[in-house]
DNA sequence: GTAGGGTTAG
């Protein structure tokens, strides 16, 4: 044997066993590295066809170091070694240096490989215009575009906006190259008609597609599906006779999206039974599905499925299945088994951390979140979002500020969400000031149109006592969801406006917008705090007749409260043993807070009994037991219950009153003695009280919940932290500006009656926000017309 | 040496 065949055996040894490094995984890395080290060993150097080969391996396990190092020792690379480079350096997102490689490729030893390699490195690079530019250039370039140059092309032009003439474009040109021959270009194009919405235009390609293949199918049917035509999709699905998986899949996950539990769960069975390939992306679908649907059974089903299913090893590490089993576990109030797939993961990612955040924050388990988000390796927009609002919903609101500051000041640009969450905590503040300012930031950023933020807008102009401010919005907003409608319907019902609350629902329902639980919710707080008795019980009666919402505990324990403000405590007592389950808090102490009102004393230490077993931990019980005794004069009783409540370590949460002045906002204890202008405070009220007096205000001190001497009694009620709110802000704000003040428990009666003469006697409109609703004081008059 | 489909977190 000769030398040079010696070599040329020797080559094509290695050149089929450099074959079997494809498809690219990372054990062909090693095996290419093994390969290559041998020849090294034994001085054999590759040349030609074998470096290439070399060259696109390492290039195709994203071995870029190991690829260029071979590279750079060829004098004049071919156009294959120079494809298989450019495109992995594309790939690895540098496509800064794959666009310089193909410049200094001389023109002469181009070919049209070479242009669809650069063309595919834009599209991977969501770089739709360069993709178009560079096919432009191509063809200028007079190379002849392929198949390949096409269905790439087409590809990258799905990130493009405004597509529909380009893509009319690139038919005709399909069309005039003969490349609509090609099933893979028609696919292309499909998903572009696809991506356009164009469905019509897309079906009618794809009758016209002689030889389809799975794609042809897929790209079909997902078509309808992202374009929410599931019952279009569904009718291909069933013509099939192949049963692609791909295809059920995209059904699937469909329905799921479009929140069709039945229809995905029904198709995951049909699959089971059909015998068709349950893979990663179905279980992952199901399982999701489960979890928005609260299906904790089946969910739970699936996931043992999964355990003993023989492809068990790979599912192990499957990110989307076990994530999705996360956020299945937590949705079904089950935070800790959630926690355990996260420790158990062999692999997480962002989204396995975000779900277990989402899971604390959810649940209220505030104090792990945090623990949590400080403890994560990685956060996204999604990370901050969660733990802001997150904060900002279970009463944490100057938190949630400091942490929308903090992601600011880390350089990161909040998007609506976090905004929303930012605008949520001023709403629980009622940092009204703050809240505009986000407002005005929302705008210049041109964030304004985002429903996010636009809902949680509405609801914080309402919360912080500028109704007019909401509706304005609400007017404006360019779109409108059912969370905006449920938001002004609130705003509405929380201050007093209970006539035009449900005008408003009527709109809703005429505009086609669906009503969910929290509208009716909503709309029966409204008729509660207007005093709509026979309108809730209309409303309540429509919810599932009409619109198949079964009314849950809290709707019941809603009505309750209509029926017992208007203290018609039989009907409340029949609606409360209707109830399809055992009544609970919500219910008992909504019939307690209608017994204090009417004073109905023996219902009411029933039904505070009852709270109190069930929840011995809250002070709310407690105090509207000892109130309701203080009420009826029944001093011992009231001690009594404050006691129970002592004794069993249960700390009454203090009243506080707030009011924002010049952009900060001051807070008022009982009897305040910290905030370092309450000495004039006191004298203020001192001088405004005999003027009251004059117009008829006469001190109510059965509201006095201690057993103290009579003359002291007056002192005490002027010393409520409401009042002294009220007045600071009175002294402090502008002549004439409306006061708005916060408390965090309901407002005391005699401040009721007393801000009716401050009102006035001051001749200013004075708002008052308290843990249930509003109250307008103007002209010794209150817009809840004595009914709260 | 170049292309194309289905999954998870608010």
């Amino acid at each position: 044997m000769k030398g040079s065949d010696f070599i040329r055996t020797v080559a094509n040894r290695y050149a089929s066993q450099l074959q079997l490094c494809y498809p690219q995984t990372l054990a062909s890395f090693s095996l290419a590295k093994t390969i290559h080290s041998h020849m090294i060993t034994f001085g054999f150097h590759p040349r030609g066809h074998l470096l290439n080969r070399l060259i696109d391996v390492y290039s195709k396990s994203s071995k870029i170091i190991y690829a260029r190092h071979l590279f750079d020792q060829i004098p004049e690379p071919d156009i294959a070694s120079r494809t298989s480079l450019l495109l992995a350096y594309s790939l690895s997102g540098d496509v800064k240096t794959a666009q310089k490689m193909f410049e200094e490729t001389p023109l002469s030893i181009r070919d049209s490989v070479f242009y669809n390699a650069m063309i595919t490195g834009y599209s991977r690079n969501e770089d739709g215009n360069s993709c178009i530019e560079l096919f432009r250039q191509m063809l200028r370039d007079e190379f002849r575009p392929d198949d390949f140059t096409f269905t790439t092309v087409l590809g990258g032009l799905a990130r493009v906006v405004n597509k529909v003439m380009q893509c009319k474009q690139l038919h005709g040109l399909v069309l005039k190259t003969g490349t609509g021959f090609f099933t893979s270009v028609l696919n292309a194009l499909v998903s572009v008609y696809v991506n356009c919405g164009l469905m019509f235009e897309a079906r009618k390609l794809f009758d016209e597609i002689y030889t389809k293949d799975e794609l042809s199918w897929t790209t079909i049917v997902t078509g309808y599906v992202r374009n929410d035509e599931l019952d279009a999709a569904r009718e291909l699905v069933d013509g099939m006779s192949e049963k692609l998986a791909v295809a059920w899949n995209a059904m699937i996950s469909g329905y799921v999206h479009c929140n069709r539990y039945d229809e995905a769960v029904d198709m995951f069975r049909k699959m089971y039974f059909m015998g068709i390939k349950i893979d990663e992306f179905a279980y992952t679908s199901v399982i999701s599905c489960c979890a928005n649907a609260g299906l904790f059974h089946l969910g739970k089903q699936v996931h043992c499925y999964v355990l003993r299913t023989e492809a068990k090893p790979t599912l192990d590490f499957s990110l989307p299945v076990n994530n999705a089993l996360i956020t299945l576990y937590y949705k079904c109030d089950k935070v800790d088994w959630a926690r355990q797939i996260f420790d158990n993961m062999p692999v997480r990612d962002i989204v396995s951390w975000n779900a277990i955040l989402s899971g604390y924050v959810n649940a209220g388990r505030i104090a792990e979140g945090r623990l949590f988000f400080s403890k994560m390796p990685e956060r996204n927009q999604l990370t901050w979002n969660v733990m802001i609002s997150g904060l900002a919903q279970n009463g944490f609101g100057e938190e949630g500020l400091k942490l929308f500051n903090q992601m600011k000041s880390e350089g990161l640009q909040p998007c609506d969400y976090a905004f929303a969450g930012a605008i949520s905590s001023c709403s629980m503040l009622g940092a009204l000031e703050n809240g505009r300012q986000l407002h005005a930031q929302l705008v210049r950023l041109g964030l304004d149109s985002s429903l996010s933020a636009g809902n949680a807008l509405i609801t914080m102009y309402a919360r912080c006592g500028v109704v007019e401010a909401s509706n304005l919005l609400f007017l404006t907003m360019p779109y409108l969801d059912s969370v905006s409608w449920n938001a002004m319907i609130a705003a509405l019902g929380q201050h007093g406006h209970g006539i035009q609350a449900l005008e408003l629902f009527e709109q809703m329902l005429e505009a086609g917008i669906s009503p969910d639980r929290i509208t009716f919710l909503t709309i029966l707080s409204a008729c509660s705090h207007a005093g709509l008795v026979k309108e809730s019980q209309y409303y309540f009666n429509l919810m599932d007749r009409l619109y198949g919402i079964t009314p849950g505990e809290d709707h019941y324990a809603r009505l309750v409260d209509v029926l017992c403000r208007a203290g018609k405590f039989l009907e409340a007592n029949d609606l409360i043993s209707s109830m399809p389950f055992e009544p609970g808090a919500a219910v008992w102490e909504a019939l307690l807070a209608g017994c204090r009102t009417h004073g109905n004393v023996d219902l009411g230490i029933q039904a505070a009994e009852r709270l109190i077993e069930l929840i011995p931990h809250h002070d709310g019980s407690y105090m509207l037991l000892s109130n309701m005794y203080a009420t009826a004069g029944r001093w011992n009783d009231a001690a009594n219950a404050r006691k129970l409540m002592r004794d069993r370590g249960v700390r009454k949460e203090p009243g506080c009153s707030w009011v924002e002045v010049e952009n900060k906002v001051h807070v008022f204890l009982v009897d305040d003695t910290v905030h370092p202008e309450v000495q004039a405070v006191y004298s203020y009220l001192n001088k405004l009280v005999p003027e009251m007096k004059r117009l008829g205000y006469v001190p109510d001190t059965k509201f006095v919940l201690h057993d103290i001497e009579a003359d002291q009694k007056e002192r005490v009620l002027s010393a409520h932290s409401e009042k002294l709110a009220v007045a600071f802000a009175l002294m402090r704000l502008p002549r004439g500006a409306t006061v708005r003040v916060f408390k965090n428990l309901r407002i005391c009666g005699d401040c009721h009656n007393a801000f009716k003469f401050m009102s006035k006697v001051v001749g200013r409109e004075i708002v008052v926000r308290d843990a249930k609703r509003f109250h307008h004081f103007r002209d010794s008059q209150c817009s809840c017309g004595d009914y709260w």
